[in-house]
DNA sequence: GCACATGATTTCAA
DNA sequence: TTGAAATCATGTGC
């Protein structure tokens, strides 16, 4: 580093003070001609830098060497000196260290966690992990959106890691640029390591903000692929007519206790290719529109009704087959679900038959499988004494405080000898 | 575009 | 934790 003695350090207290030097001749007008020709130096000097960019390489390189022998280099590098000196002592003061940018802190953050910045997560993002992981992961359909999501969440990622590199890139290559200049511009004018070290942090700066807003609008497009892919209610979907009819026979022909179990919700959600969380959210919603609104769902309770009976019907023609609980249900669609209690119905049928209930299994079913068997018999002529179709199948059920009654009693079981009139009895309407 | 249906979410209570 | 009730937001049929 040879011109490393030229730096402005290696002038500290060379100024004014320590060396009067010219501008001490300069301002007080002493030195006669003398001082006349040092004018005239001076300015042939300032001259030549003003105009040594307009000049060829070789000629420039000539003029700066002709400029750094120059014989009154010396005192000009010290009235430079002196006015860096000041002027820095102004700006020095304004130019603290920032605080770290709560924003950026976000951006940063936000990235990470959904999986744009940092390590790249098997498969995609957390986000998308956490999104499927929260709907069971079961639906093919979520799955399939869930991967879209994924590799348009990989191309944001791509963009943005490809973004950041360049601009990382231009930033290096900037501030080297930048500190060469300042270093040849050292031979010429003062420049102290620190003043370089700030403009490469200027410079670092002015990436930065420029980084924050590629950050920002990473973040704004990973929001709208979240909000168009993961937000629930945006891509709510109707259930499928098969799915929506399997829920609606287990919720009718178990009207007097509709709450599945966790295990019949698991074997519904299978059957349905839904989620237990759907399975427990539809009959949420069914029971409370079911109660709010039993008139309009009469017709539909009968269509179940009569579904149920056929297969009843059906199961009962099989005769020793329906001995055991266990025997699963599979003459029809209304006695398709092969679960626990899917053996109701059967001991219905048998105590109808007049056999007793046979076993423990005297579950929470018996009054809607009992009403619903009377159905069968009305459909048979049993029960045909004056129902019109909307008072077919009555809703059963609900008590008088609004709840559901509780199925699990026996005593509930109404007796099918009782005929119509008590079917109706605890009806709303 | 509107009304209604429907799946999901939120809030609250038990 | 579960279910009731209210509500939201989207789907669907006219």
């Amino acid at each position: 580093m040879d011109e490393q003695p030229r730096l402005m350090h290696s002038h500290a207290g060379v100024g004014m003070a320590g060396h009067p030097g010219l501008s001490q001749h300069m301002q007080d007008g002493t030195g006669g001609t003398d001082s006349e020709g040092r004018k005239q130096d001076i300015g042939d000097i300032l001259q030549q830098i003003m105009t040594i960019t307009d000049q060829s390489l070789d000629e420039a390189q000539a003029r700066k060497h002709a400029l750094n022998c120059h014989r009154m280099k010396p005192a000009l590098f010290n009235v430079l000196c002196e006015i860096k000196e000041k002027t820095v002592l102004s700006i020095r003061g304004a130019q603290e260290e920032e605080p770290p940018d709560a924003q950026l802190m976000r951006l940063d953050n936000m990235l990470l966690a959904e999986g744009v910045s940092g390590p790249e997560k098997g498969g995609g993002s957390a986000a998308a992990a956490a999104a499927a992981a929260a709907s069971g992961g079961a639906n093919t359909d979520n799955s399939a959106e869930h991967s879209d999501y994924r590799a348009k969440l990989s191309q944001i990622r791509q963009i943005y890691h490809t973004e950041l590199e360049k601009y990382e890139q231009a930033c290096n290559e900037f501030t080297t640029h930048v500190m060469n200049l300042l270093r040849e511009q050292s031979r010429t004018r003062p420049i102290s390591p620190k003043e370089i070290e700030r403009m490469v942090n200027i410079i670092h700066r002015k990436f930065s903000s420029i980084q924050m807003q590629l950050k920002q609008s990473t973040c704004e497009a990973v929001m709208i692929l979240r909000s168009r892919f993961l937000d629930a209610r945006r891509k709510r979907r109707n259930f499928n007519k098969q799915a929506t009819e399997i829920l609606n026979e287990y919720f009718y022909s178990h009207l007097s206790n509709p709450y599945p179990s966790e295990e019949a919700k698991e074997e519904l959600a299978k059957k349905c290719s839904i989620t237990v969380s759907q399975v427990s959210n539809w009959f949420g919603n069914k029971r409370i529109r079911y109660k709010k609104n039993i008139g309009k769902f009469q017709e539909e309770a009968n269509m179940y009704a009569a579904k149920t009976a056929v297969s009843a019907a059906s199961v009962s023609a099989h005769g020793s087959q329906a001995n055991s609980p266990s025997t699963p249900n599979s003459a029809g669609s209304a006695g398709s679900f092969n679960m626990s209690n899917s053996g109701d119905l059967f001991m219905s049928v048998q105590s109808l038959n007049g056999d007793s209930y046979q076993g423990a299994q005297v579950g929470a079913n018996v009054q809607s499988q009992v009403d619903t068997l009377r159905h069968v018999i009305s459909q048979t002529g049993g029960y045909s004494d004056g129902l019109t179709a909307s008072q077919m199948y009555s809703p059963q059920g609900i008590n008088a405080n609004g709840g559901w009654q509780d199925a699990a009693t026996p005593s509930s079981v109404t007796s099918p000898t009782e005929g119509p009139g008590s079917v109706h009895s605890d009806t709303s309407n």
